[in-house]
DNA sequence: GGTTAGCACTCTAGCCACAGGAGTGCTAAT
DNA sequence: ATTAGCACTCCTGTGGCTAGAGTGCTAACC
């Protein structure tokens, strides 16, 4: 791969991104001034094809990227542009908001993200287990309904109306769910699940049920599910790679199996702080092989908690979305500081 | 029209609804024993196209039903199936669950009936306008943050967690927050709001503050915005009258735009217990003149609250799914009866 | 030896003509 | 009033054809 090459590689991609048409040799010679024949460019391209890093729909159309190709000039060709000040504004405008849940963020996040790529956003919340319990708190809803409000300490909140149980009054729940908190605060909910299964937990004879009710609930809380916020997937309608309705289906279709996306960016995306690209065959979900994934992972409290992600055509636009995610998890990372 | 030509009417509009196609005389005749001839049925038809009832795409198609016609049709010639009670059994099913947030019955039902009618659907929950104060919390997720927990009587819960002001510690806010529930407690949302341009609702100086961003907060409480939950909007993509992306993108992008939908299900859907049928132009946005669109009401406390709907192709399975939003709002208010 | 002009070759997309088929409307017979 | 028959219309699918784009190869060029 000599420079060349690398030129003829990387500008063809580059016009394959926008104009989603199979480019000739003629057009790569034309169009940008690589001071070369056409001809020359067909030698080389003869040889990327050779080497894996081309394909020819059919003989006498002109190259398109392969996956190979792709992830060569992810990997080493692609010109990183920078984000405009305006666009980190407004980035961190909208995160500096006096709203502090943590759903709102991830919600802000993937909104923004497919507004300012242009593709589907998806974004996996922090997972409840690892955070540790805030507080508990009874709330009366009429005379024979309460609310349960659990929040972790960074921000999740999870609410449950229930029944009142028969055999008390709100004072009473209220009371438990007081001596709950006071017991359990900062303990991470995983711990917490995991005492659902030790019968010793329960003391008081008295209270055994809602005790009982209240572990039983924390362990239903939706640890796998709802941690997966979509956005902005009807732009994947504006690509013409996706006119089939077929298609469009297998891929929004997968977006929509929260567990099988948490699946591909957790397994797939390593748990470092640098952006992460899944191309076409590369990904283990065959739905969107047609498809590339751009992962970011974003922290809380130091640790890696999430991930901001974004999902398109193969022929994405590579560099804008890298160098956004890059800025938008590290605003992310900030954003959640106070938690 | 007479009693044959409800008949023909009837049985062509049968037909194209699980065929697509245009329906022939021929068809009619042959497929259904209508007891006369092609030709016969072939004069019928072209009396129901002058009369509006029925179009032709050109000259030598069959007819498909106008709009016109699906509105006789849904009027008074489908005939309506009983629902199985198994299907009953079902949502009943779904909604006992231990669970009484409203927003959580929102989203079983447009998830249960998008699943048993194969269109997408929407259900528009509560306004919170109309919901009394039932409770205000003051939670401590951590050194710096507060979360406060507002609900109404009737289930729906909001949660904003919010920075612990400089001047103020926890207790403080609770006290706050205990007064403020203490003293608004069964007050419709509404008035709530309409507080916040009274002065005079603010008496001490020193919580001057807080007290009014927790109406301010109140005010903020989104009342038009997500009360639509949208179900299945993949549906759509199987019917063959949406194989073209572009109407697919017309569609969904309408769908997703929250106020739309609710303007199009509240301002044309009576106030009624009443099925409401909007059939392709009836409809005020010409973004789903392609669709139908089914619409019940449910109720709370005995008032109308919101509406649980279906969106499909203007050749819709209307008998199916008039009966089963009937049953579904019906057991869905039933639910709700605790609130 | 690398580069390039030129040329023959290949393959597709678009166009046109054509035939088959489905369905109609009309007429005349029942 | 109904229906068989028939001429007519219009869509749809097929096949052949051409234009155009792009290639690979060869021979000339620097």
């Amino acid at each position: 791969m000599d420079a060349r090459k690398r030129r003829i590689l990387g500008t063809l991609i580059d016009d394959y991104i926008v104009s989603a048409e199979p480019v000739g040799s003629r057009t790569l010679a034309k169009k940008y001034g690589l001071g070369i024949s056409s001809a020359t460019i067909r030698n080389e391209m003869a040889d990327l094809e050779e080497l894996g890093f081309l394909e020819q729909p059919h003989t006498s159309a002109g190259r398109i990227p392969s996956d190979r190709g792709y992830r060569y000039y992810v990997d080493e060709l692609m010109q990183r542009p920078q984000v405009g000040s305006d666009t980190v504004n407004r980035v961190r405008m909208a995160f500096s908001a006096p709203v502090r849940e943590i759903a709102w963020f991830i919600h802000q996040t993937a909104q923004m993200v497919s507004e300012m790529t242009a593709y589907p956003s998806v974004v996996v919340a922090p997972p409840v287990n690892d955070a540790c319990l805030g507080d508990i708190r009874v709330m009366q809803l009429n005379s024979g309904t309460l609310l349960l409000v659990v929040a972790t300490d960074s921000g999740m909140v999870e609410n449950r109306a229930v029944p009142l149980p028969e055999d008390m009054n709100f004072e009473q729940v209220g009371w438990l769910a007081h001596e709950f908190a006071r017991e359990f605060r900062g303990m991470p909910i995983k711990e917490l699940k995991d005492r659902i299964l030790d019968p010793l937990s329960s003391d008081e004879e008295r209270y055994h049920g809602l005790w009982e009710s209240l572990l039983a609930w924390m362990s239903d809380w939706r640890s796998n599910d709802d941690r997966v916020t979509l956005a902005g997937s009807l732009n994947i309608l504006k690509y013409p790679e996706f006119r089939d309705v077929g298609k469009v289906e297998r891929v929004l279709g997968f977006l929509q199996r929260e567990q099988a996306v948490e699946q591909l960016l957790n397994q797939t995306s390593p748990q470092s702080d640098q952006v992460h690209v899944i191309i076409g065959q590369e990904s283990p979900f065959d739905a969107i092989w047609d498809c590339s994934v751009v992962t970011a992972t974003y922290q809380l409290r130091g640790h890696i908690v999430g991930q901001v992600s974004v999902i398109g055509p193969k022929r994405m636009q590579y560099a804008h979305v890298v160098t956004t995610l890059e800025m938008v998890s590290e605003e992310l990372s900030r954003a959640l500081k106070w938690a």
